[in-house]
DNA sequence: GCCCTATATAGGACACGTCCTATATAAGAC
DNA sequence: GTCTTATATAGGACGTGTCCTATATAGGGC
């Protein structure tokens, strides 16, 4: 459901390909969406369908056709209905905590050696979403007003506070793991 | 796969069959891992083909008969190798965001609204989180160890902590929109 | 009186997302 | 010289999860 909001979103700013599409999500906001290039051209096909956006084809030698999607006006309707709508928030999905919740059944030391990887994905995290801000500003100059501009930054501040918490977390927990009589031993 | 593995972990402190995993998974995992009913069956039948679970039946009358499923040895070991494991982390999917993503295209009052009840789902969410305490303690003193309650109990403090960074943003996100000139008019 | 919940399992249909492959060519990396 | 990247679209196969329904009965709420 998202990604096709997502597309007639983007969509709003002006016609593009699907191609050029992937290329957008991967810059802005692919870290709380990231969307695969097969689903994009779907998704697009019955968006299509269903009338909401319409495409011109114009043709290349030596590559595929290129179909330039632009939104109807059905289409950009929907998609303001949706932008004002109220939605029930995702269901958390954080394979990683399953294996904290079966920790107890690890030695202490196997344990720690989890964290202290997970502590260093979350870092690596932090500094992706670091890196995507110049992408983002780029693709905010093409497309975007300073309107626009000022919640595309809103989600990256999302992403780098939600990031930090988990750091956070993650590091407590290496603390309190490696201070002894904190944690019981197996029985 | 996380499915797979919660099903082993929870069989591995004892035999249950279907029908008591969905409960154990609904006041303990469920928060950061819901399950479907119907997956947790399609699951244990899965598994049994692997070889990593057995049952036994139970007859009844007027009801269909219990399957009591328990793991087998080769299931422990495949539980114990994943645990050990490290994998890489979920993908972050937030759907709420792409609407914040968009937002510019809306008239500041609906913006706030829609704000105003994110954060009013957040302080659901965290009122969940906190009900889901005594739950968690109750299957703790039923079929965990002090060690494991530790671990349990760690997975609840990370989603409180990331459920309440979270409101921490949406309300600082509510107090800018608030604030004049802070946000870029329409052009 | 009817609906919901509890007990217990199971399957069809479907939505959504991922992975891999195919087609075509050219430029640049190593 | 081979491999990767860029350009551009598309579909098969599959994995995972959701929703709804069926079966069978009893008890409690409104």
């Amino acid at each position: 459901m998202s990604l096709e909001y997502a597309i007639l979103g983007f969509l709003s700013y002006g016609p593009s390909t699907g191609y050029d599409l992937k290329r957008v999500f991967d810059s802005t906001v692919r870290h709380f969406w990231p969307a695969d290039q097969s689903q994009i051209y779907r998704t697009l096909n019955r968006l299509g369908t269903q009338g909401y956006v319409g495409h011109e084809l114009v043709e290349q030698e030596e590559k595929p056709d290129r179909k330039i999607y632009h939104l109807t006006e059905a289409g950009r309707e929907e998609f303001l209905r949706w932008l004002a709508t109220p939605h029930a928030p995702d269901e958390v999905r954080e394979g990683s905590l399953i294996q904290v919740f079966f920790a107890a059944r690890l030695p202490n030391e196997e344990i720690i050696r989890l964290a202290e990887l997970q502590a260093e994905q979350t870092r690596e995290r932090l500094q992706t979403l670091e890196a995507l801000k110049p992408l983002l500003e780029e693709h905010a100059a093409q497309i975007g007003t300073r309107r626009d501009v000022f919640f595309w930054e809103l989600t990256l501040e999302h992403g780098l506070a939600m990031t930090r918490a988990g750091l956070k977390w993650i590091e407590s927990v290496i603390r309190r793991l490696k201070t002894p009589g904190n944690l019981p031993e197996a029985d």
